[in-house]
DNA sequence: CGGCATCCCCCGGGATACTG
DNA sequence: CAGTATCCCGGGGGATGCCG
């Protein structure tokens, strides 16, 4: 991370933006609720597109705004190319982009260090629990 | 941070969709402001403590508060491990717990990804500025 | 020195309703 | 069907200030 935050010591608006952090801007975009799951759903289905009703079958609680957003960041940032069918109705496809795949790869090592760790995470958060709870 | 006093989820690997998945759960962690900051820093320092001041110090922009709020979340993860030395005045010491070493890994990965590829991401958002932009 | 507590602002993101 | 526009709430997180 090379950031080097430094901003005036009152501006209270949220100017004087993180001269970009490239590692600071990733964690904050895969860290923003349906992103991941987003890349993930669309790098299983590989090369093939996915129409927005589908994507949003496969991701159980995803309202169709923040689809919606996400889709439209990631296609933004070029990891998620987008397509539009002029029919009636209308039909929409996504997927990845050669860029976006790539960013598949280190997601999945986070997936799998939380399946495999979580569960370490969760047994030390009960014995903090245990002793700030008895006294 | 999440106050997770929920109780283990089996996994299938896909349940990402699972509100209480692992996953998602680690990228709220890692997603929020300076805990992957922390991680790196510890991780430098390899089986050495820290104390508090000088990781502030290594941290350009965080405020105390959050910094503390930060360590006390890792340290209840059991990512972290603190030490207090009961002096006057106090000194508290910090480093990585085995399993929180294991964490830098995937986080490498990531951090290398957004070194790699973020100019490239930027490029993809000044294309779509333009678009919109134009006149 | 380290780190609680307080105040407060901002924005992610859910629910809902409306257009092409 | 896909996407936009409003409204609204909770909480992340910055800026103090005080205490062991």
């Amino acid at each position: 991370m090379t950031s080097s935050t430094q901003r005036s010591a009152r501006g209270h608006r949220g100017d004087l933006f993180d001269p970009q952090c490239p590692t600071r801007r990733l964690l904050d975009r895969i860290g923003t609720k349906w992103t991941s799951m987003v890349i993930k759903v669309l790098a299983e289905a590989s090369t093939e597109e996915v129409r927005f009703a589908q994507l949003q079958r496969r991701m159980p609680g995803v309202s169709q705004k923040m689809l919606s957003v996400t889709l439209r960041g990631l296609t933004r940032d070029g990891l998620v190319d987008r397509r539009v069918e002029a029919s009636v109705p209308p039909r929409v496809y996504y997927r990845l982009t050669p860029l976006g795949l790539t960013l598949e790869e280190p997601l999945a090592r986070i997936r799998e260090w939380a399946e495999e760790h979580m569960a370490e995470v969760d047994r030390a958060n009960r014995r903090s629990d245990e002793r700030t709870t008895d006294s």
